[in-house]
DNA sequence: TCTGGGGTCCTAGGACCC
DNA sequence: TCTGGGGTCCTAGGACCC
């Protein structure tokens, strides 16, 4: 605990859907609500005007739609996010080496190694600062909290929200965390919060009075005790820049439940080779095996295998995979399989060049098979691989980047029946009109994430530099690498 | 049309070893 | 041939976070 607010959390506004907003000035000061589209898609973020209908993230896509049927609905591109997220994460960067991100759009940063006088003035000064440049970056808002810990500077963005700063003065932690209620408090989930309500603990307060002992009681040993310290505000965690990733795990939910056994040991065999590459991208390879299985009534079950050593090995990954699903029965249908590796250690040597290569390779592919969870149940075993190699069954999913020889760039708003409706515009334009075509129609192709605010700096747009031998691929949907960047108007 | 996807950390029991 | 104690590894499940 710090005398002085010198620990910075910053928390992006409803990242994903403002960035979306600043992308599309159509939607700007409307409803928007991004997340899965699928049958069984859930809110990863909804803009505040969505919110007002009480739409928010983690909710079923099915009930923001009765909510808010007019809102504008929106697959992520993660590829956009990104390059908005890395922008700010440099930003950040300037105020200190000490930079903790937890996600895209969240950071912990440690003032004081990075030089603030430890006063108040200064670290505010250094916050309404760093919102500002932010916004002349990106083009979007971020609150900003600062306290003498992390979990407090991190309860001070939250007050902050939106578009706010709030610094807590250390010595008015207790009595200000007092009164709050304990979901307040980092660590405590709904689980805890009924296990501590059912035992007359609704408070911060009430949790400090309650004691270590009676919480270690209650939530086990190390929830307890660190319960208790939060409650009393006292919270000595550092600021780590960097973490050493643990596991690596891709997993589906389907449209429809899987019953057909082969099916399922197909979809495993083809979720282990997504693994590997994620895995293999990332520089590591892995000692132990595991097997999700979320079945027909959400029960949820993991199987896992440890080897005798780390592999990367895409064979050796779907075989234990598959003797993992021997143990598992499945008749009754399955909602979700996973895999995942853990146990991870530093990649095997190899070379680095090939690694680099195909990890430019992969995050292609990982592009197109993401989105939208479409099990290929009811899109027909499929439109993917098909796409890969002819580029034909063009899926135009709500909200990713088009470009027609014509009108330019533009944004698919929605489409069905053979037909693609799109909204010309981009992030600096004026709202545009919106054309429908033909889905398959020669005129229009994928377009690229355009930079949120002036052409100008951007480092890496599109076909850069670094596109490997196999760059010239580049059919698929997704965010659609390799399409030429034909100048035009 | 109930409930995504990618993670982290903790607990508890059994095996195994000293 | 009644039985201790502790450490580590492995497996399964659960809570939580964004």
């Amino acid at each position: 605990m710090r005398a002085a607010p010198t620990i910075l959390h910053l928390d992006m506004d409803a990242f994903f859907a403002a960035a979306e907003q600043a992308a599309k000035p159509s939607l700007r000061g409307k409803p928007v609500i991004v997340g899965g589209l699928g049958p069984r898609g859930v809110v990863a973020t909804a803009s505040y005007e969505a919110r007002v209908f009480g739409v928010h993230s983690a909710m079923a896509m099915a009930q923001a739609r009765r909510l808010c049927p007019n809102a504008a609905y929106l697959t992520p591109r993660f590829a956009l996010y990104r390059r908005v997220s890395e922008a700010v994460m440099a930003l950040l960067h300037t105020l200190s080496p000490l930079v903790e991100p937890l996600s895209l759009d969240e950071a912990f940063v440690d003032l004081e190694a990075g030089g603030t006088e430890p006063t108040v003035g200064a670290a505010r000064a250094v916050g309404e600062r760093l919102r500002a440049d932010i916004r002349a970056v990106t083009g979007l808002t971020g609150s900003v909290g600062l306290a003498g810990s992390k979990m407090l500077a991190k309860i001070a963005s939250e007050q902050a929200k939106p578009d706010g700063l709030v610094v807590i003065e250390p010595g008015t932690e207790r009595e200000l965390l007092g009164p709050m209620p304990v979901r307040t408090l980092p660590g405590v989930g709904p689980a805890t919060a009924e296990a501590l309500r059912r035992a007359g603990i609704h408070t911060v307060a009430e949790t400090r009075e309650a004691g270590e002992a009676e919480l270690v009681r209650l939530l086990g040993r190390a929830h307890g005790a660190s319960l208790y310290l939060m409650s009393c505000g006292r919270d000595e965690r550092p600021v780590v820049a960097e973490r050493d990733t643990k596991s690596v795990s891709v997993e589906d939910t389907f449209d429809v439940d899987l019953t057909d056994r082969t099916r399922v040991q197909l979809e495993v065999a083809r979720l282990a080779d997504r693994c590997v590459r994620r895995l293999r991208a990332a520089g590591h390879s892995g000692r132990t095996i595991v097997l999700k299985v979320r079945r027909y009534d959400f029960s949820t079950m993991t199987r896992s295998e440890t080897l005798r050593g780390p592999t990367d090995d895409p064979a050796v990954v779907r075989e234990a995979a598959a003797r993992l699903l021997e143990s598992v029965d499945t008749t009754a249908g399955v909602r979700l399989l996973g895999v995942g590796v853990s146990g991870l250690a530093d990649f095997t040597q190899e070379d680095l060049f090939a690694q680099a290569a195909q990890a430019a390779h992969e995050a292609l592919e990982d592009a197109e098979a993401a989105p939208g969870g479409e099990g290929p149940e009811t899109a027909g075993p499929g439109p993917e691989e098909a796409a890969e190699h002819t580029g034909a069954p063009r899926r135009w999913l709500p909200g990713v980047d088009v470009r027609h020889s014509e009108f330019g760039a533009g944004w698919v708003q929605g489409s069905g029946v053979g037909r693609v409706t799109v909204r010309f515009e981009t992030p600096w334009s004026e709202p545009g009109r919106v054309r429908t075509f033909a889905v398959d129609d020669p005129a229009l192709e994928p377009g690229e994430p355009l930079p949120l605010l002036a052409p100008a700096e951007e480092p890496e747009p599109g076909p850069g530099p670094h596109d490997g031998p196999g760059a010239a691929t580049a059919p698929g949907q997704g965010s659609g690498q390799g399409q030429p960047v034909t100048s035009s108007p």
